[in-house]
RNA sequence: GCGGGAAUAGCUCAGUGGUAGAGCGCAACCUUGCCAAGGUUGAUGUCGCGGGUUCGAAUCCCGUUUCCCGCUCCA
């Protein structure tokens, strides 16, 4: 058990990496000039490297082998895709909140929560509420009339018809106590959560112009299996890899960059044969954790969550979270499921065209299983960042340390003359620009030495090239590593080979 | 969506009704001799935003936005 203490201090590490994360240009908030908008955040010059070294690494991981084929498909999408993942239907149920216990229930199953004699009281307080003649009070009464159900179940029926009726269920829940603490008139109005932000093709907006932008990128590459499958001549086992912008209208948004509307993804469906998807899993869950031990994430630090077979989501029968633990407790980097055959059956019944493989060594057609490796890039990235912070003190200073692996560090090298004469910059600038078409290198000859060490510190940049009074004599330079902040000389004709082989 | 906290320079923060501040950082020039510590000069704020009270508001009141924490949610 966590000390209060070591709570707040951890709470801090957070803050201490979003104002260097501000600072030194890894993150700003989303237009901030304005005020800022919730859940929102842009990557500054130091993070758009960052990411896109993540996202380089991880599509290099999946894409340069023989099984697995590339994709990028349009966020936006047929309105009938989200019907067959079941997006549509499952998250637009209206739901209410007691504002004096914080239960939540959704309105369509409140019903069965509810006893006949708190039914009964309930309608009759409604009725009575409404007066004798009022329309609503006939609609009511016309439930009773036209409901199929006998005895007891009809009361529920009309109890469930009102819930469904968007006037009446409001008024009725004015005269129904929660049924968790039993407070009066402590619900708040219906909300609907659909996670699906809307938008409209084309300059009418009208229902059926109504697409949604895309609440994960699976469904992009689901639609196109067989389409790649075709063009690529791939067999069965075979995976899509796609890496993609998603959106979900979060009710709430929180941690910094760890849930946000607007968020990064990286997908690779892995399509197998049903007989072989334990196999497949088991293989794709040990490699993608170790995916983040070998670029540098603390080992100690992940950790796998598997998902209770009663838990498991409407598409799965077997799934994981990889888990990180951040400042703020362990959190979801990457999902692996086993999605069975259940989104392209749903995309063969909702569209009428088959999605069955042809396996010509047994001859049978069927609908393949999918192995899904989900790994969020905007959470890697944050988990990463928070991973690589350290403090450590040096001669009583305190010193900042962004420690990425050098194949994630936004900057790889800079290149720092001493001193700025005795023709050491002239030196360091031709060393510049025969480095800075293999990598991403900064030059810097501001201010002391030491001091520009610790800025390259703070951004994570795994070497320092200095160029000294030796350099002058021997054509060496030293090589600084961030961690231990030792040195070697280096001859600067082999600088190129040897930060190569150190960045691996 | 509920409850609590916060918002003042790039960052960390001081400023309880009377001229907008400090440290660090940043920029320029000088100086340099390997780990943020020399010198000189300089820039930067609608005090989150909008109303209100007041002769006068960073400060008091109301609203709002954003961030953080807890609850809830997270297919």
């Amino acid at each position: 058990m966590r000390s209060k203490i070591a709570q707040k201090k951890e709470a801090t590490v957070v803050e201490k990496v979003v104002s260097l994360a501000k600072r030194r240009g890894f993150v700003f908030q989303s237009s901030e000039i304005y005020g800022g908008l919730n859940g929102c955040w842009d990557y500054g010059p130091l993070g758009v490297e960052l990411l896109r070294n993540i996202k380089e690494e991880w599509w290099k991981f999946m894409t340069f082998r023989e099984d697995i084929e590339g994709l990028d498909a349009s966020i936006l999408m047929h309105p009938r895709v989200w019907q067959a993942s079941g997006h549509v239907d499952n998250f637009s149920d209206p739901m209410i909140d007691c504002k004096q216990c914080k239960s939540r229930y959704r309105l369509d199953t409140l019903s069965d929560l509810v006893n006949q004699k708190r039914k009964k009281k309930t309608i009759n307080a409604l009725k009575e509420a409404l007066g004798d003649g009022n329309e609503g009070v006939e609609k009511i009464n016309s439930f009773f009339v036209n409901s199929d159900a006998e005895g007891e179940a009809k009361l529920d029926d009309v109890f469930e018809h009102i819930l469904e009726d968007e006037v009446l269920s409001r008024l009725m829940l004015k005269h129904l106590n929660c049924p968790n603490c039993g407070n009066a008139e402590s619900f708040t109005e219906p909300r609907s959560f659909n996670l699906m932000f809307k938008t409209f093709v084309g300059p009418v907006e009208s229902t059926e112009n109504t697409v949604f932008l895309r609440p994960e990128t699976a469904q992009g590459i689901f639609v196109n299996f067989l389409n790649v499958q075709g063009a690529s001549r791939q067999k069965l086992p075979f995976g899509i890899a796609q890496i993609g912008k998603a959106f979900r209208n979060e009710i709430n948004t929180k941690n910094f960059l760890f849930r946000t509307r607007e968020f990064e993804q990286m997908e690779m469906q892995y399509f197998v044969k049903p007989e072989d998807d334990k196999k497949h899993y088991d293989t794709w869950k040990e490699a993608r954790i170790q995916w983040f031990k070998d670029l540098g994430m603390t080992a100690e630090k992940l950790r796998f969550h598997d998902h209770p077979a009663d838990k498991l989501a409407h598409y799965a029968k077997e799934a994981t979270d990889i888990e990180y633990q951040f400042p703020f407790g362990w959190g979801e980097i990457e999902g692996i499921h086993n999605r069975t055959n259940f989104d392209l059956s749903k995309h063969q019944e909702f569209s009428g065209k088959s999605q069955q493989y042809y396996d010509d060594e047994t001859k049978e057609k069927f609908v393949p299983f999918i192995i899904e490796t989900s790994a969020g890039a905007s959470r890697s990235f944050m988990a990463f960042l928070v991973d690589a912070y350290s403090e450590e003190e040096v001669k009583g200073e305190t010193r900042v340390v962004l420690r990425f692996h050098p194949k994630l560090a936004p900057i790889k090298v800079a290149i720092l003359p001493l001193v700025n004469k005795d023709g050491m910059p002239e030196i360091a600038r031709k060393i510049e620009a025969d480095l800075r078409p293999h990598m991403k290198v900064f030059y810097d000859d501001k201010g002391a030495v030491g001091r520009r060490y610790r800025r390259q510190d703070e951004a994570g940049t795994p070497f320092c090239l200095t160029v000294d009074t030796q350099t002058l004599e021997d054509n060496t330079v030293t090589v600084r590593e961030r961690d231990s902040m030792e040195q070697e000389r280096i001859a600067i004709d082999d600088l190129l080979v040897h930060l190569i082989r150190k960045m691996k």
